[in-house]
Parts: structure tokens; C-alpha cells; sequence
DNA sequence: AATCGTCGCAACCGCATGATT
DNA sequence: GAATCATGCGGTTGCGACGAT
């Protein structure tokens, strides 16, 4: 792509349309298509005269933002996969808050929608748990409970769809492979998380299809209680992380048919937007009544 | 129907870093 | 090597949508 000798207005004459008020907030149909146009006929790259050249009074930082962010061809919208969703959490607890690398490997996802994603589903519930997302109270939740959970969901929408569908070779979410870090301790390449008997989850070459949805998005139970559940219990490490392990803890003895007609929690189908389902919750409680 | 509070997301801001002059 | 410019990143904010009262 050409991006060399952008420089369509000369540098005394830009000043000049500097003092020129700039727009900003949202952006109009207009701009996004004078962007796109210009966009596709002398490709992205240097912002700022790009702005100037497509006659847009944005910046050049706007123009790059609403492009790599929301005009993008392959730039992906709608909910957060469970893929995805366990992506983030493995990935976050690996490097924090680099948005950026993180969005690396998952294609089609901006470092910005991710970094959404985190503020309003993760710390809100890290706040519900009266707890920092940095703690490590709050870690060993999402890595001991919500990971395998999450697991388990992909797993159990990977044998549903399994019945009806061929075989694929390939982890696929949306249209775009998911393609996990290279650096991964189960290596790289396309992969399917599975439960394991020393972790409480991995990732491995296999075939999957991309359960869809947000698994926080569609459970049971309002928020008030579930913050007042958790003010009830202290989370400690988990010493035997086996007994997360996905699909096995059915095996505690737990009868969820039963919990799923007795919890109050199920009754109220708010769409309220929570990490547990009510088998996780009551599982947890579980656990740490085994602990106290 | 009106008001209020909350949520989710697009966009902005400041800073750091790299590239160019 | 210094100055300037461009780009990228992470944190924060503003606002529309929506539900509750």
C-alpha cells in the first residue's frame, strides 16, 4: 500500500485548518464512509495527513481508532465466545493487561473490545466478590471455578454439535481460526480445551466448534444476591484442584437436578449478566464448606 | 409516562516508544 | 545526538440503551 507522500495539503496550510475546529465523539455514517473509501483506494498508514487527505476534521488518532476498532473488514462484533472467554482469563493471568497481545490471539477482536470485555464482566465481578481482580483470592475463583466451567460449557456444546456435524480439523470461532499462543504450555497450533487429570484444563490439537454466547450473559441469579452469597464465604486456594476438574465434579455427590429446583436463584431467568450459573455457585459453596 | 440508576461500548486522553529528519 | 512526528498502548470518560421504580 502506498502511504508514501501522503502530504496532499502543505504543512502551512494544515496548521492553518488545525485552528479549524475538529470533530469529535461519535462518528457519522458520512465519515466512516469517506474513511473506508480512502482507506481502500491508498491504504492505512500516516493518520494524520490521511485525515486531512480524506477531508475529515478528526485527528489522525481518531481516524486510525475508528478504523482498526470498528471499520476494519475483519474486525469481529457480538458476544464473547467461550473460546474466548477462556482465552482472555488464561491469557490475562499469563501478561495482565496487555490488551494488545492478548487481542493477538484472538482474531478478528480489538485490544479495546477485550479491554471492555475485562472492565465490565470480569472486574464487575471481581467487585461482587469484594475482592481485587488482582488478588489472589480472585484469581484462584477463575482458575479453580469459572476456567473449568468454562471448559466443561465448550465441551458439553462441542458433543451437542458433535451429533450433528461432521468433524473439523480446525479450533474455529466465527470464520476466523483461533489460533492460541505459540508460547502456550500445551504448544501451539490449533486446539480444543479439554478437562485433564493434573490441570484443570487444556488445550490440545483437536477439533472444536465455538459455543456461542455469553456464558456471563446468560445465567440465573441477581446480582445483589450473588454479592451477598459470596460476602458469605472466603475463597482459599484450592488443595485439590482435581476435584475442578471439568466434568468430574458431578461426581461430588451433588444431585443439580434437585439444586436446579430448589434454588431461588433459578427461578429469576434475568439475563443479569453473571461469571456462575447456579451449579457453579452451588458447587462453590460446596467446596468451601468442605474447607471451613 | 416520567424519572432514575446501571451497564456496555465507542471514543478520547496522556504517555511511551519508535522512526524520521 | 536532538528535535519532531507518527504510532501504539492502557486508562478513563461520555453517552445512549435499557430496566426498575
Amino acid at each position: 500500500m502506498d502511504v508514501q507522500g501522503r502530504d496532499c495539503v502543505p504543512k502551512a496550510q494544515s496548521s492553518e485548518e488545525d485552528q479549524m475546529e475538529l470533530r469529535r465523539g461519535p462518528w457519522t455514517v458520512e465519515e466512516d464512509f469517506k474513511l473506508i473509501d480512502y482507506i481502500a483506494t491508498h491504504g492505512e498508514g500516516r493518520w494524520n495527513s490521511l485525515a486531512r487527505c480524506a477531508g475529515l476534521k478528526r485527528t489522525g488518532k481518531s481516524c486510525r481508532l475508528r478504523w482498526l476498532n470498528y471499520l476494519r473488514p475483519d474486525v469481529r462484533h457480538g458476544n464473547i465466545t467461550l473460546e474466548e472467554q477462556l482465552l482472555i482469563l488464561e491469557l490475562h493471568s499469563r501478561w495482565g493487561n496487555r490488551w494488545s497481545k492478548i487481542a493477538q490471539h484472538l482474531p478478528g477482536r480489538t485490544d479495546n473490545e477485550i479491554k471492555n470485555y475485562w472492565r465490565t464482566r470480569v472486574q464487575k465481578h471481581a467487585k461482587q466478590l469484594k475482592c481485587d481482580v488482582s488478588s489472589k483470592q480472585f484469581k484462584d475463583t477463575m482458575r479453580y471455578l469459572w476456567m473449568p466451567r468454562l471448559v466443561e460449557r465448550i465441551q458439553a456444546a462441542n458433543a451437542a454439535s458433535s451429533t450433528s456435524t461432521a468433524a473439523v480439523t480446525t479450533a474455529v470461532v466465527g470464520t476466523e481460526p483461533m489460533v492460541f499462543p505459540d508460547d502456550h504450555h500445551l504448544g501451539g497450533g490449533a486446539q480444543q480445551v479439554t478437562s485433564s487429570s493434573n490441570n484443570n484444563y487444556t488445550l490440545e490439537n483437536s477439533s472444536t466448534t465455538a459455543a456461542s454466547s455469553d456464558s456471563f450473559g446468560t445465567q440465573v441469579s441477581p446480582v445483589s444476591d450473588f454479592a451477598d452469597y459470596y460476602s458469605n464465604i472466603s475463597i482459599n486456594h484450592n488443595p485439590n484442584p482435581n476435584c475442578f476438574e471439568a466434568g468430574n465434579y458431578h461426581n461430588n455427590g451433588l444431585d443439580f437436578q434437585c439444586l436446579e429446583q430448589n434454588n431461588p436463584w433459578l427461578d429469576t431467568v434475568d439475563g443479569s449478566d453473571n461469571i456462575f450459573d447456579a451449579e457453579d455457585l452451588y458447587f462453590l459453596q460446596q467446596q468451601f464448606n468442605f474447607n471451613m
